[in-house]
RNA sequence: GGCCGGGUAGCCAAGUGGUAAGGCAGAGGACUGCAAAUCCUUUAUCCGCGGGUUCGAUUCCCGCCCCGGCCUCCA
């Protein structure tokens, strides 16, 4: 497939390191709040890539970290009155939980910052054997300028980035670019040991020192929200090569960033929307669809109204599924192999999931055509590839329960309203079917009688 | 100020050097006791503005106008 590379700026071809099998690691959440829709953005976007490459045949050792060491999570922990382990715990179980309910594949290692503290004082000490990095009191930075390489992932210069000149002047630094790699404990902080003396690990350095760990040098997907290109994995990139020699990550994937009343959801802007109420309030397949008709590097505007569109074009779906039922499909025809092969061209360009998701509306429609023409098992044949194709982007696609206990119940009613359709009370009838909607049971006339199912 | 990305129908959103996917909404028709669902037809003479290259540009180049992101924690 194609897949845009930021370090390249363009759209390459793309060819794992070793044949068949692909190391992907994401940039995962700090625990130091619950999420938010743009958290969820940036974890379904690695998914369905993780979801297709795995569909086309590759293996894919998928690790996205959890930071739960971070000055963040400290005055959470401050403020809570807890200890900040206490607090990137909640968090991280909060997270866990609500991803989970998104309907993500789960990543096969999950590393913690905390875990790691070794790793990290090991490549801080390496950096600072090659000249990269220096100690300054408590603290130990990393020196911009000695690593020439810095900048080529987001494109800026190092004059550049001085004349931005919004980096805070810290007298310890040699340089106001340098960033932190070790930062010395204040009282009553969290702190490991080290050479340097107690403190913890900057933000940046986790990534560098696990993605390598678990995914070795020159690993090939590292992911992560636009926000992240600078300076977090700009530095990610000069700690490791400079400490290395070898390159790091050799595709940079970023997502666009979620953008509420033209500014992205933050939580330092404080205009976030959690993702819980979000899957509470339309599902996690509704979330995924109206992610997906927008391409990964767009930036998307939240708005409840596209949410609500995005589950009406959901709706019809879950509709087509119900029609079509379990009927066995046809031998073959063409139409199911001709989707496949849109939908794999539409992948292959860059993860184009709008293009990608028009073979599945088209797919619907289709069968709903064969289905109003008569033709059922026509219209099997393209539920299979639908739901193939559906699950290949992630898509549950729950059939609403019917519940068993109910359903004798429902089953009687609708005798009912069916003798009244037959003598022709149709007063009696509607009103069962309105009694029926009101408890949330949904009756359908068709052809071949009423259809009911849970929900709207 | 610097570095990126974008401006396509009522709304959202793909896309291509040769004349515009898909979704939502709208219109007409079919089916139906009604409703829902579904089917059929239909909805951008045009892709921010002005130049240029070309047989031909929405698609390439230049300029301009607007919008967003990053440059500070952030998915």
């Amino acid at each position: 497939m194609r897949l845009y590379n930021t370090l390249t700026r363009t759209v390459d071809e793309f060819s794992p390191r070793e044949p068949g099998q692909v190391g992907m690691y994401v940039c995962g959440p700090t625990v130091q709040d619950v999420p938010h829709l743009g958290h969820a953005r940036a974890v379904i976007v690695p998914d369905v890539l993780r979801r297709y490459l795995e569909w086309t045949g590759l293996e894919v050792l998928h690790v996205r970290n959890v930071t739960d060491i971070e000055d963040k999570i400290i005055a959470r922990a401050e403020a809570e009155g807890r200890m900040a382990a206490a607090v990137a715990d909640h968090y991280g179980r909060v997270y866990d939980e609500q991803i989970a309910r998104l309907g993500v594949l789960p990543p096969h290692i999950v590393p913690r910052a905390t875990g790691h503290v070794l790793e990290m004082i090991e490549l801080i000490e390496r950096l600072i054997e090659v000249g990269s990095a220096y100690p300054a009191g408590g603290d130990v930075y990393f020196a911009v300028r000695s690593f020439p390489g810095y900048g080529k992932l987001s494109g800026r210069s190092v004059d550049d980035l001085r004349a931005g000149a919004r980096v805070d002047p810290d007298e310890r630094k040699r340089d106001p670019l340098d960033f932190a790699l070790w930062k010395a404990a204040k009282p009553g902080e969290p702190s490991w040991r080290s050479p340097w003396g107690p403190g913890r690990p900057g933000w940046h350095i986790e990534c560098s020192a696990m993605a390598v760990k678990y995914l070795g040098d020159g690993f090939d997907i590292h992911a992560g929200g636009l926000d992240l290109q600078f300076p977090h994995h700009e530095n990610e990139i000069a700690q490791l090569e400079a400490a290395s020699g070898r390159q790091f990550a050799r595709w940079w994937v970023h997502n666009g960033l979620l953008n509420i009343g033209a500014e992205k959801m933050s939580k330092s802007v404080g205009n976030i929307i959690t993702l819980a109420e979000a899957i509470d309030g339309h599902g996690a397949d509704v979330l995924r669809l109206y992610y997906l008709q927008a391409h990964y590097r767009s930036p998307v505007e939240f708005s409840e109204e596209r949410l609500v569109e995005a589950g009406t074009a959901y709706a019809r779906w879950l509709a087509f599924l119900r029609a079509v039922g379990d009927i066995e499909p046809s031998a073959a025809g063409s139409e199911p192999d001709d989707a496949r092969r849109r939908f794999v061209a539409a992948m292959d360009d860059d993860l184009s999931t709008p293009q990608a998701l028009a073979v599945l509306f088209d797919l619907v429609s289709a069968g709903n055509a064969h289905l109003a023409a008569g033709r059922r098992a026509e219209a099997a044949a393209l539920r299979g590839a639908f739901t193939e194709l559906a699950a290949v982007l992630g898509f549950g696609l729950e059939r609403s329960e019917r519940p068993t206990s109910v359903a004798p119940l429902v089953e009687l009613l609708l005798e009912l309203r069916e003798q009244a359709r037959a003598r022709r009370d149709f007063a009696a009838a509607d009103a069962i079917r309105e009694r029926l909607a009101a408890a949330g049971v949904v009756v359908e006339d068709t052809s071949e009688g009423a259809r009911w199912h849970v929900g709207g």
